[in-house]
DNA sequence: TTGTAAGCGTTATCAA
DNA sequence: TTGATAACGCTTACAA
C-alpha cells in the first residue's frame, strides 16, 4: 500500500478533496457519499447522512464536474459560438444567455469566430470535444455542416438572429419584418419619401436578407398609399467609403420631390452612415433622415440623436438559453421560432425640422 | 459479454469514437494508440504507426479532453472572470485574450459577474471545479479570497486592469499614470486651466485609484508651471445625474480666469459627462473641454468628436493570455507588471475654438 | 439502507 | 517496441 493512497497528509496539501476522502473521513463508502450528493434525503439513515454532511463540510468537498461528465455523459456546459464579440448585439445576447445559464447551473464555453465564419466547424468540434450539452449559435450560417452534425447527434442547438439554411433548430430572433416596417413607416409618417436601405453585404446571412426583403415589400405595398414612397437598397462594406458617399449623394438627387432618409440595417452600418454624413457635411434629420436597427447607449449623443429600433437583446439571449435548457431537460417538440418585437425610439435623426 | 461492449454497430450510431474503438480497428492496444497520439513518431514501428493512423482517420477519432483532464489533471481550459461584459473595455480584452488562447490550443470558460462583485468567489469556485488551468481576472478586486486561494493552489492568475490587494500575480494594465498625464497635459497645452477629474466611485478599485492619484499629482506638480492649472475630482454614480450637473456648473464658475475641462476616467463616465453636457446645453470644447480615457468607435461622431486616450485593449488581452500560458508552461518568476502606454487621439472636444 | 465493483476515456507504470 | 493493468473521480447496478 503506497502511503499516498490513504493518508491525507501525503496529498499535496492544496489538492481538492475527492469523494474518496469524504468517504474515508465519514467512515462510509464512496457510493453512500455519491447518494448523499445526488439523492440527498432519500434512502439515507439520518445518522449516516449527518456523518457524510459533516465530512463534506470539513473537507470543503465539491464533486468534480469533469469526472461527473465523464461518467454521466453530461457536462453542464453550454457552448456559445459568436461570429464577432465586437458586435454590440452579440455581446448583449451573450450577456443575457450567460445569465440564464448561470442561473440554471450551466457554465458557458465561449468561442469567438472573429468574423472568420469558416471556422464555425472548428469551433463546434472544439466545444463538442468538451462534451458541451448544447449550442447557442450566433454565426453567419455558412459552414453549417458541423452544426447540423451536432444537431443530428442529439445535441440541441439554438440559433440566434441568424438562421442556418436547412437546419432544424430552435430559432430566436428579432421580428425583422416588423422592425423594418416600424422604422420605414415612422420615416414616412415624419415626412420622408425617398428611402434608402443600407445593409452589410447580404451574402446569405438570413437576418440581412429578411430585412432587405421586408424593406422591398414595404415599399411596394405602400406605393399605392397616399405617401407614395420610393425605395432603393445599398450594400456597404467596411472599406468602401466612397461607394457609400456616392449612394447617399444619389439618394439626395433622387429626392427632388420628397425628403430623403436612410434605413440602416444594424449598428455597424449606422455608424458608417453617420461617418459618411460627417464627411459630406450634411445634417442628420433635415438633410437626410436616419433610422437604424439596433439602439445603443451612445445613440442619443450622436448628432441630433440617432433614431433606432431597439432590439430586446437581453431577452433574446435569455430566451435562447432557456430554449436550450428546456431541450436539455428532454423537451421534444418540433423546432420553434421565437420572434420578438423591436421598439421604436425616435430621436433627432428622423426629425425633418430642427426641433419637433 | 454485452454486445454493446465490442460491436461498433451496437453503439449509438452517432457516438464519438473512443481510443478503444481505434485500438480494436487497428488491432493494437489502447496504450499504443495513446502513445501514437502523444509521442507520435517516437518508439513506434512504422507498420503499427500507419495502422493506427488509418484507424484514427477512418473513425474520425479525437481524444476526449474531459478524460484527458481527469487523468492528467490538466484541462486546456482557461477561466476568464469579467466584472461586466457590457463594459466595452472588458469586451475588447476578452477578444484579445480569447484569440491568444485559441492559438495556443486553450479554450476559454467565461464567467460574467454582471457587476455583482460579491460573486467573484463563486465564479472562481465554479471554474476551478472544471479544472481550469489558470485565471484571467478583470474584476473589481474585492472579494479576493478565492483568487488568492486559487493562486496559492498553484493555479496561475493574471490580473487585467485592476489589481487585487496583496495578491501576488502577474498584472497587465494601461500605464494609468502616464495616460492621465498625457490627457491632462494635452488639455493644458490646448489652453484649458481649470480641470475636473471625473470617475466612478473609487471604492478600492485600483485603476480608479491610480488614475485619480495621478491626476492629483499632475496638478500639484504642474502648479509651479507657467500654466498654473487648478484641479478637482468628482465621483459620479449612474443614478446621480443631478450631482454631476452641479459639479459641472461649479467647474464653470471656478473657471473665471481659465477655461474649464473635464478629464473622464473611462468610457462609461465619458458617456455620463456627454449626457450632462447635453442636459446643460453646453458645447463640448469651447464651453467645457473633455478628454476621456478609452477610445470607442463612436467617439468621433459624438458632438464635435470626443478626444480620448486609446488603450491598446487587444494587446492587453493578448498579453494577459500569453503571460498565463507562459506560467502554465512552467515559467517560474516573481510576479510581473506589464504596463502599456495609451495613445492620445485629439478631437473636437478638446479644442477651444470652433475649429482648430 | 449500505457496500462492492465495474466502467466512463484517458495516461502511465510495469512487464514482456 | 508493445501490451496488460491500474489509476483519475465519479455514478450505478447489483449484492448484501
Amino acid at each position: 500500500m503506497t502511503p499516498s493512497k490513504k493518508t491525507p497528509a501525503s496529498r499535496t496539501p492544496t489538492a481538492r478533496a475527492t469523494i474518496a476522502d469524504v468517504a474515508r473521513v465519514a467512515g462510509v463508502s464512496k457510493a453512500t457519499v455519491s447518494r448523499f450528493m445526488n439523492h440527498r434525503e432519500k434512502l439515507l439513515t439520518p445518522d449516516i447522512a449527518t456523518r457524510v454532511e459533516v465530512a463534506i463540510a470539513a473537507l470543503g468537498y465539491s464533486p468534480s464536474p469533469m469526472a461527473q461528465a465523464l461518467k454521466r455523459g453530461r457536462s453542464r456546459l453550454i457552448g456559445l459560438v459568436v461570429a464577432d464579440v465586437t458586435n454590440p448585439f452579440s455581446v448583449a445576447v451573450l450577456r443575457g444567455a450567460e445569465k440564464a445559464c448561470q442561473q440554471a447551473g450551466y457554465l458557458l464555453m465561449l468561442f469567438n469566430l472573429g468574423n472568420d465564419s469558416g471556422r464555425e466547424s472548428e469551433a463546434i468540434a472544439a466545444l463538442s470535444a468538451y462534451q458541451v450539452e448544447g449550442f447557442i449559435l450566433n454565426t453567419l450560417g455558412h459552414d453549417t455542416g458541423a452544426a447540423t452534425h451536432a444537431a443530428s447527434r442529439g445535441k440541441p442547438v439554438v440559433l440566434v438572429d441568424r438562421r442556418h439554411p436547412e437546419m432544424q433548430a430552435d430559432f430566436v430572433s428579432l421580428d425583422n419584418a416588423g422592425a423594418v416596417r416600424l422604422a420605414a413607416s415612422h420615416l414616412l409618417q415624419v415626412g420622408y419619401r425617398e428611402l434608402l436601405f443600407v445593409s452589410e453585404p447580404v451574402q446569405g446571412v438570413s437576418s440581412r436578407e429578411e430585412r432587405e426583403a421586408a424593406f422591398r415589400s414595404f415599399i411596394s405595398t405602400s406605393a399605392a398609399t397616399a405617401h407614395r414612397p420610393h425605395g432603393n437598397s445599398f450594400e456597404c462594406t467596411a472599406d468602401d467609403e466612397h461607394g457609400l458617399d456616392q449612394a447617399l449623394k444619389k439618394l439626395r438627387q433622387r429626392a427632388a420631390k420628397g425628403l430623403p432618409a436612410v434605413l440602416s440595417s444594424n449598428a455597424v452600418v449606422t455608424l458608417r452612415v453617420v461617418a459618411a454624413m460627417a464627411r459630406l457635411g450634411w445634417q442628420l434629420g433635415p438633410d437626410v433622415g436616419l433610422v437604424g436597427i439596433d439602439d445603443t447607449e451612445w445613440a442619443p449623443y450622436v448628432g441630433p440623436g440617432l433614431s433606432a429600433i431597439a432590439q430586446p437583446t437581453d431577452e433574446l439571449g435569455r430566451i435562447a438559453a432557456l430554449c436550450l435548457i428546456e431541450r436539455l431537460k428532454g423537451l421534444d417538440l418540433p423546432p420553434r421560432q421565437i420572434l420578438l418585437s423591436g421598439r421604436l425610439v425616435a430621436r433627432g435623426s428622423s426629425a425633418v425640422g430642427p426641433k419637433t
